[in-house]
DNA sequence: GTGTATTTGTTCGTATGTATC
DNA sequence: CGATACATACGAACAAATACA
């Protein structure tokens, strides 16, 4: 279990994004698979729903992943283009 | 009809649940009974689902209620265990 | 048996208010 | 003042279970 550094000076959403980052990065999660779903990340780890949320956003603009409303994020195939 | 204080300080959703538990106390929901549906709440409260919902997550929380998908929430028989 | 409607379950999108740093 | 963080609230979409014609 990977814990938040809440004194830290480093913002949750920010630790939150390090962390999925590194799973996706790791292939713990591989494309297409589905990330942790906002209310998920808000149990797991504690936090509200919009750190969770401001975490995806993170990625998203990363280009990591990808959002659908109603259905879930998931892990962005590499080979999609972001900026080409 | 019971109004809810939308300027108040007291949530929508636990203004609904006082009313909803009022109505479950006072023998006009009886053990058995189905409440009020998620869609009938938003209509007649004039309050969107998520607020219904929370309001009946709370008294399921509390044991007064049971839900079942598909079916709906229905008032709880007290002689349920919840914590023996 | 087959479809349709109802109801709850889950998820993301957006906005507002409050508090803290 | 701006960024962070939490809580509340409304919308929207889809999924799953149930009920019924």
């Amino acid at each position: 279990v990977t814990e938040l550094d809440l004194d830290g000076p480093i913002p949750l959403y920010r630790q939150l994004a390090d962390i999925l980052r590194a799973r996706i990065g790791s292939g713990e999660l591989p494309a297409g698979r589905p990330v942790p779903s906002e209310l998920t990340l808000t149990q797991t780890f504690g936090v509200s729903r919009d750190t969770a949320r401001h975490a995806l956003l993170v990625l998203r603009e990363e280009g990591l992943v990808i959002t659908v409303q109603g259905k879930g994020t998931y892990v962005a195939d590499p080979g999609a283009e972001t900026s080409p």
